[in-house]
DNA sequence: GTAATCTGTATCAGATCTAATACAAGATTT
DNA sequence: AAATCTTGTATTAGATCTGATACAGATTAC
């Protein structure tokens, strides 16, 4: 009569979890008690019990003796936001500290998927490095590059431990035209997992970029992971042109609250100017980036 | 003397599946034999049989008996694909089928979250509809809609099942403005897994988007979850403005290889064309979109 | 054709997970 | 103050999962 599921407590603590990120069960409020969560779900309370402590581990819940099970204060999104228009990000950092490791440098022949991306000729070797990102001393970001070789060498390995890559690139004449770029999600295998500080089946945002310079050659290929709950991609788009015609237009991301019930004209001005803004800020800043 | 990992088998598995699908191991490549790899990975080799078991399982290696175990083809990626600019989406369907399923429906008090998004009055309703879209008959994406109620009650559950949200507002009156979206990783719950056909602990694409109208009011807001593997997020960007001013600029997506080496100016009034092709185009074709 | 190598299959032991039960301690209600 | 409900802790046994070993069938190389 036993189970044929083998992870009764991870379901039933991956449900519990939903419903509380998604607010449909409000903070502060109380969790049905252990033994009715273990009746109305089928399983025993030591399984109740496991899904719970993984919750309270994470901070989802606090647990009161006698009490009950109470919905933890809604936690903070993630913190770290990137615009996706923007490519020398513009990370919504305040007053935060980033810092990066290189944690593999060489030259290889790069993968199927790489060269053609990068338009190589066949057996063309590359430049291969691997990066982590850190803000505050926590590791957010696990960034591999593939650069072709004649580009790579102009610049050193130690200067890729401290500067954007893009701004190495722009430094040694490369001239970066158009870009494309595609996000998507995946599982943290054990060397992400490890590097990113995260359990092994843990999700991540994957994102790739290919960019490309004037005459369409391939300059940078990246391929990075981002842990979700401490990075996010935004992107504020505004209803521009007459009448029926109109479409959707992306703009740079906006204040928080800034732009509430306001009028259109309004709100467009004040996130552009942002924009530009920023954008000046940019130059100012010590070393910050999004590769 | 046995290992304290629960998890070796799952653990080689995203090992062996990052370095295929990353293209580290080149397809038609043969693995090393199941007691070398039992050996380098300090497993038995019924564990690494369940690893590469699940592999075989998804396709991505394939089997031969007495001979070895060789890397498959390249499977596609992501085969649609959302242009991120785009909210009546484009999706980029090539004579392929879409389908919705209304899940859900009805009035609720809705998560903080979303009535913070909306800028709703305490206590104000909203509806809540979950709807799954499916493409040629496999379910990629699953979409959570809260609608204040005002607004909801414009349209029925009916209609809501096969049009086009966005496209139901705008047939009521109401002018969506301004919209927000933010991208994130999940894992798939219990419900998620079983209406998107994965396992439990899958890796999901999530999406908030919030719109507003004219005046800043909350019209929609929206949470998403899409399969990674049939779908993915995609944006493309142009070097814009003169020498050092130069920044990026989103345009929609390029056709592949059109805007190869031309200006500025050309690439972008390619992809507006092409957008409003799409938009035009979207009337005679039976329901499409992307909440 | 014979040896070496590889995948496929079966069996067995240890570890972990699940469940059931009992009891203790804190909080609330009656 | 007593009764009741809650979480915290401990113990037990059974089912399941995981890992290790041995052997069989298929392919390849020499």
């Amino acid at each position: 009569m036993a189970g044929v599921e083998p992870l009764k407590a991870r379901r039933l603590y991956l449900l519990l979890r939903d419903r509380i990120v998604s607010g449909e069960d409000r903070p502060q409020t109380r969790l049905p008690s252990e033994p009715m969560l273990a009746e109305r779900h089928g399983v025993s309370r030591v399984t109740v019990r496991r899904a719970l402590d993984k919750l309270a581990g994470e901070g989802l819940i606090e647990r009161r003796p006698g009490s009950g099970t109470f919905v933890a204060g809604r936690r903070n999104e993630a913190p770290v936001t990137a615009d996706f228009s923007n490519l020398l990000t513009h990370l919504v950092e305040m007053g935060r500290r980033t810092e990066v490791r290189l944690l593999s440098f060489g030259y290889v022949t790069p993968p199927a998927a790489v060269a053609e991306a990068l338009g190589l000729a066949a057996g063309e070797r590359v430049q291969r490095a691997v990066r982590l990102r850190l803000i505050d001393g926590a590791p957010f970001s696990y960034l591999i590059t593939h650069v072709p070789e004649r580009i790579g060498v102009s610049y050193s390995e130690a200067e890729m431990a401290s500067t954007p890559l893009l701004e190495l690139l722009e430094r040694s004449g490369i001239v970066a035209d158009r870009a494309s770029q595609t996000i998507g999600a995946a599982l943290a295998g054990p060397d992400l997992a490890e590097a990113l500080g995260l359990e092994i089946g843990a999700a991540l945002l994957s994102m790739t970029r290919v960019v490309q310079g004037i005459d369409g050659e391939g300059i940078e290929h990246l391929h990075a992971f981002y842990r979700p709950d401490l990075y996010s991609f935004r992107m504020d788009l505004v209803r521009t042109g007459p009448g029926d015609a109109r479409s959707w237009t992306p703009v740079g991301p906006a204040r928080k609250g800034a732009t509430r019930s306001r009028g259109q004209a309004a709100a467009r001005a004040e996130t552009e100017t942002h924009q530009r803004r920023s954008t000046v800020r940019r130059g100012s800043t010590p070393r910050k980036t999004t590769p």
